[in-house]
RNA sequence: GCCGCUUUAGCUCAGUUGGUAGAGCAAAGGACUGAAAAUCCUUGUGUCCCUGGUUCGAUUCCUGGAGGCGGCA
């Protein structure tokens, strides 16, 4: 049995300031966002700074660099023997992060397909330049017809992992059962944090000025310098992304990542919301949580 | 001051040979099977600058006015 705490949150709710408040005491952090696990990127991804990490452990920070690929997948077997060794070392892990993804597929465990395959996923998207997105809809129809009802004709993204799995397996996606609940060798108390949307877009506005007063488009530089491009996968994350596409002055720049990032929140937010074991709280309601967080470790197991 | 162009959605702009309008972006809502800060779906948004006139009917044509841009003075 795996017993640990999950705090959600859409970005820039206040989730470091709540990690610190409440959990620098006997708590290891598991990080579950995507783009923190990347080196380099550090103001641009909000990355926790070196005090609060010399204060609460960190794990899965800093663990790729920038042109390297990683998934959901990846990330399943890295938290998972993280909490492994926390636990193992009598203290409590704590996932956080904004990667709701990673929320998912780790607690409620992922499908049986077979993992990304590079060679596979280059031959797919090679097919694809070469016959069209009308193309490849077809060929998903033929190959697997579940599939093509459930993902949109226009998700290419989607519709090109399907075809993935197809050629590396020779069995339809939809063949590899979904899991719909928390897995049973789990013991989760997830917290989810939200603010109204109001406050939250002050924030990011405030968050954004910041990354820029503390140097991020030096941050970018230094990343262009080390050979960052487009075609590196971390590179598509907000900021990084609007930083290399060419936005001459910063106000227009800041606009720019202040927009995609409230987009972002918003789609956070739509996927968390599903999540039925979540306990939603505002960051400033700290007894509250820390009342849910006190009877969750007093609990004992019931098997 | 004169001449030309221009004024339509929150923004940038199409358009209506006269029958009260539509794209992109933004916004709001949603999806998510090892790329998820990704990828994708749905949905509105209007005194068509104001004023008279012609007309059954004007955002569209005409008169006058106002704002913006450019040229000449």
């Amino acid at each position: 049995m795996r017993k640990f705490i999950a705090l959600f949150g859409p970005t820039a709710v206040g989730k470091t300031k709540l990690t610190e408040d409440l959990f620098s005491d006997g708590f290891e952090i598991v990080n579950a966002d995507s783009v923190q696990i990347y080196r380099y990127l550090d103001i641009g991804s909000a990355k926790p700074g070196k005090d609060l990490m010399e204060k609460i452990p960190h794990h899965l920070v800093d663990i790729k660099d920038p042109w390297e690929e990683y998934s959901s997948g990846l990330f399943v077997q890295d938290a998972t023997s993280a909490i492994d060794d926390i636990i193992s070392r009598g203290k409590m892990p704590l996932l956080t992060g904004g990667t709701g993804y990673y929320f998912r597929q780790l607690m409620y465990g992922q499908s049986e397909a077979p993992a990304a395959d590079p060679d596979v996923r280059q031959r797919v998207k090679k097919e694809i330049g070469e016959n069209g997105s009308a193309w490849a809809f077809e060929k998903l129809k033929e190959v697997d017809p579940v599939s093509s009802k459930r993902i949109h004709p226009n998700d290419k993204y989607r519709i090109s992992r399907a075809l993935e799995v197809y050629y590396s397996s020779s069995m339809p996606l939809s063949s590899f059962a979904l899991p719909d609940r928390m897995k049973d060798d789990l013991d989760v108390l997830v917290i989810a944090l939200r603010r109204d949307k109001e406050e939250l877009d002050e924030r990011i506005r405030m968050r954004i000025d910041r990354m820029f007063e503390e140097g991020f488009p030096d941050e970018v530089k230094r990343l262009k310098e080390m050979g960052a491009s487009q075609a590196w996968p971390s590179m598509d994350a907000i900021g990084y992304r609007e930083a290399l596409s060419g936005y001459s002055a910063p106000d227009e720049l800041k606009e720019a990542i202040y927009i995609s990032t409230r987009k972002y929140a918003k789609r956070q937010m739509t996927f968390f919301r599903s999540f039925k074991e979540a306990h939603w709280f505002h960051p400033d309601e700290k007894e509250k949580i820390r009342e849910a967080v006190f009877s969750f470790l007093s609990s004992e197991e019931i098997n």
